[in-house]
DNA sequence: CCCTTATTGCAAATGATTTGCATCACTGGA
DNA sequence: TCCAGTGATGCAAATCATTTGCAATAAGGG
């Protein structure tokens, strides 16, 4: 990973770029998948031992605020986290295996439609799609 | 509220029509509206001071079993469950005041486009928008 | 009305996530 | 290159929604 673009990303988002955050943006960049914060927390301490569940988190939660990342809540208790870049898309879910496949965007003119109706300002939208994947069946 | 309505039902999906499930189907059912378990909870307490938290949770978690109501995550972190009855439907929710508005489903063909391309068995989804209503504008 | 079994009260556990605080590491300026 | 100021982190403990174990209770079929 070529760090120099993420520090300076990091800089001019206002977020020192630490060696924790910089650990966790290359597990998101290589990964290049919804992942949880214990994902990225397994990951990273054999090689960083120091590094904390809590840190995982803080890092998170600013990225997410500084739209780096992306909180998908996919399946029932723990959050996943995948870097925001390419296009905008949503997820198809394996509930047997818990596969997850990217999917594309169908709401664009439903959002219109929406924002004629109500009078709604849309900020945001979240759509989840659950099923069985060919091999589980 | 006809209750002998809700103690066939409730028979019918093997559940004991008991005192504590048919307050919480009352509830549900006067409000017609996605309530969290803390809700339902503190609209029971008063009239039913034995009622504990656990037993909502575990009698919502039942009725989400049966599909006589579903489980909505909306927000953060309390989740929300309303009756299922009516078209089946989606949220529009104002991030300022909370208030949520049911939205019709636009999703019909592209399922059917998602089955073709991906040979997944399609269980379920979840669509949930966010904006600012007109007054909180 | 009784017996069986599901349900509930109650208290304690769980698990993801957050927070307080002291220490440490980054960064911009000297 | 070094230093001070500030934001980030390690660490431990707290939080908060939700779940669970177990003994006592209530539902409902016979």
């Amino acid at each position: 990973m070529d760090q120099s673009i993420w520090i300076d990303k990091l800089k001019e988002k206002g977020l020192k770029a630490t060696q924790q955050r910089l650990a966790i943006l290359e597990v998101l960049v290589e990964e290049n998948f919804p992942l949880s914060a214990q994902n990225i927390f397994s990951k990273l301490r054999r090689n960083n031992p120091n590094l904390r569940l809590s840190t995982v988190y803080r890092t998170l939660n600013s990225f997410v605020e500084k739209k780096i990342v992306r909180k998908l809540d996919l399946i029932d208790k723990e959050s996943f986290f995948e870097l925001l870049s390419g296009e905008h898309h949503h997820h198809l879910i394996c509930m047997k295996c818990g596969e997850i496949i990217p999917i594309d965007c169908p709401l664009k003119d439903y959002e219109e439609e929406l924002i004629d109706n109500t009078d709604y300002t849309i900020i945001d939208h979240r759509l989840k799609i659950y099923g069985i994947c060919p091999r589980c069946r």
